[in-house]
DNA sequence: GCCCTTTACGGTAACGTACCCGCAAGCTTA
DNA sequence: TAAGCTTGCGGGTACGTTACCGTAAAGGGC
């Protein structure tokens, strides 16, 4: 038995068979379609009605050769954490060359830290030039003059990583972070059985993220996991030693803690608190993000789950996005939530690759 | 502070500044630069050379309009079940459709299952007519002949969702079936911490999937969870009536089951007869893929986890990798193992529009 | 010497589109 | 009525590449 559902290819006619259906020029109908001036209304009319019927396609390799735009996208990424930042880079790169339609030049700007030094960085680089930008804005506070300043350009930006819904933009791609939180209390709560005390390391709760993945953690416990009491959030502003001596304060105020959720990438100084106390293996842990030292943890089971944010993911999505856009000014679903990567012992070589980055042809795994 | 690591997009020449600054024809270039014939040796070779000095790109618009040649892609999928490769089809129509450069006509071929009719279907519609294929190769004895037959001729192929690694392919593109079984081996060890009994009830298990998730939930039992005890796997060769007898089988045999993995996407007769017997939320179920029927009995947590095999993304890698082999004849890697995502009640919002596919705009996630 | 083939290269017509120039008809204004 | 302007359209060129055709020059066989 065979099946076939064709869709047939149909012939798409080109500029010049509609000026010979009509009889007339192909400048005419290259206005008549571009809503140029110099052309009367009924010929206007006539030429979309038989492109239509003509299925015109206007063809991209013709137009591309005539107007030779190549297009600058710009880039602009924090440093640290480089192991996350650089694969949302290599996210890009790879979706660039993937490109075959347009030229585009990719210009990669850094700054030292999520919001720290964006504006700077984006000021220097002149926003001008760029005929789109991909972003992650840290700082919403310090990047509302700038998007405010160029309003009315209608720059295309696209927020990666994390987003800023006050700011105007194309488009936002994250991971969902009210889920990464929702997953995270999930697990803990079906993992442990009986009544215990949960207690959640966070980053910088300016960041519209980390606030999201607590929030998200919280509702999650309440209603799914309600046997788990959570403690007060512990903010530990990304520096490793506030979070060490914050674990360490913890364990010190709640021998009994059962489960702990680090909704930061900054856990390695959280996980050594743990295990020079006594405390690894007994408490069960989940954290965020995949970098080398995390892996044996997890290989042993120290760490249960580790909730992974796709930066390659993520860059490529905004990167094909952006282009898309750019090509033909339809916008794009402004806001997309990726489902971020569940890491357990049992898939964390489906990831460890990735993360050692040894392998860059790998996909959007 | 701003860092700025420009890879300047330095000037890119074209065939004719290579001819200009060799002083000869651009018909020699273009000879040159394509290995045709008629060029002396070393003409070539200061042409390769300039070719490189001036950072030669060749200009893929101009080529393309060009060469106005519109590649034919068929695609072959089951048409059982329709939800899974429905989703394929979708992944491979979105990529088809941000294919900017090359115009691409695909072609829809279907038979009635996985491993049933597909040879057919394939004889029936001319292997000859294609550029590329796109695959689910159920029966690999069947389609063994075929592929020998047209041996040689370099036609490009490749597998989705399911594997045959006897055939020649230029890639597979599956979810890691062995992750998938580990995984699930995993989470029950995590969840249920006394000694318990678990079964799997799996499909056919000629389809290499479906052994390969059998053997990753085996050898990640042992390893991982050794408190559980495996029991025999129950084969249920995809037919509903079959699996809803099984599970009833398998619940009177073992009325002390701890956990059930369903490692086919047939899992609902297995609910059901679970749920008759009043044992649905006695024991741990883990099941795989998604679908509209199955959203219930995650939500309210009778089913813990589902392992989605992300058909949507494997339908997209598939289609980009074959275009991109198309268009600069580099073969990709010919292996890929895209990580399953994990469905637990928590992040079942991310899926769920995915699954009653009313958002076709949405991305590979 | 002639004729034929081969080799190495020059020249050029498209591919479909965008955009500029030019021209005729109609209209306005002095 | 002449000059100038606007409107509506035709014609042509160029974008970078490929695929031909043409053609000198060199070589080989008679």
């Amino acid at each position: 038995m065979h099946y076939a559902m064709n869709q047939k290819p149909s012939h798409v006619a080109g500029i010049k068979e509609i000026a010979r259906a009509l009889d007339i020029s192909i400048g005419t109908v290259d206005r008549a379609l571009h809503a140029r001036a110099g052309v009367s209304h009924s010929t206007r009319d006539r030429v979309l009605k038989m492109a239509k019927k003509l299925n015109y396609r206007p063809n991209v390799a013709a137009r591309n050769l005539k107007l030779n735009h190549r297009l600058k996208v710009g880039v602009f990424l924090p440093e640290q954490i480089a192991l996350f930042y650089d694969r949302v880079r290599e996210g890009i790169r790879a979706a660039c060359a993937t490109e075959s339609g347009i030229g585009v030049d990719l210009v990669f700007h850094s700054f030292p830290r999520l919001g720290e030094g964006e504006s700077n960085a984006i000021e220097k680089a002149g926003w001008q030039q760029f005929d789109g930008i991909i972003i992650a804005p840290g700082n919403s506070a310090e990047l509302g003059p700038i998007f405010s300043k160029f309003e009315g350009q209608h720059k295309p930006v696209i927020f990666v990583t994390t987003d800023a819904a006050r700011l105007p933009r194309l488009a936002s791609i994250t991971t969902d972070e009210t889920a990464s939180g929702g997953i995270a209390a999930d697990l803990l709560g079906r993992v442990i059985s009986s009544p215990a005390k949960v207690a959640t390391i966070t980053g910088d709760l300016r960041i519209q993220g980390h606030a999201e993945k607590l929030r998200g953690f919280a509702a999650s416990l309440a209603t799914l996991s309600p046997h788990l009491s959570l403690l007060p959030a512990i903010e530990a502003h990304e520096s490793p030693a506030d979070a060490y001596n914050a674990a360490v304060d913890l364990i010190k105020k709640h021998p009994d803690l059962g489960a702990l959720y680090v909704s930061t990438a900054n856990s390695l100084p959280v996980l050594l608190a743990l295990e020079e106390n006594g405390y690894l293996g007994k408490v069960l842990v989940i954290t965020t993000d995949l970098f080398p030292e995390l892996v044996p943890f997890i290989e042993n089971g120290k760490v249960f789950a580790s909730l992974y944010q796709r930066p390659f993911a993520q860059g490529k999505t905004a990167f094909e996005m952006l282009i898309r856009f750019l090509a033909t000014r339809v916008a794009p679903k402004q806001i997309t939530r990726l489902a971020p990567h569940i890491v357990l012992r049992s898939n964390l070589s489906l990831f460890i690759n990735l993360v050692y980055n040894d392998d860059s042809s790998s996909l959007s795994i």
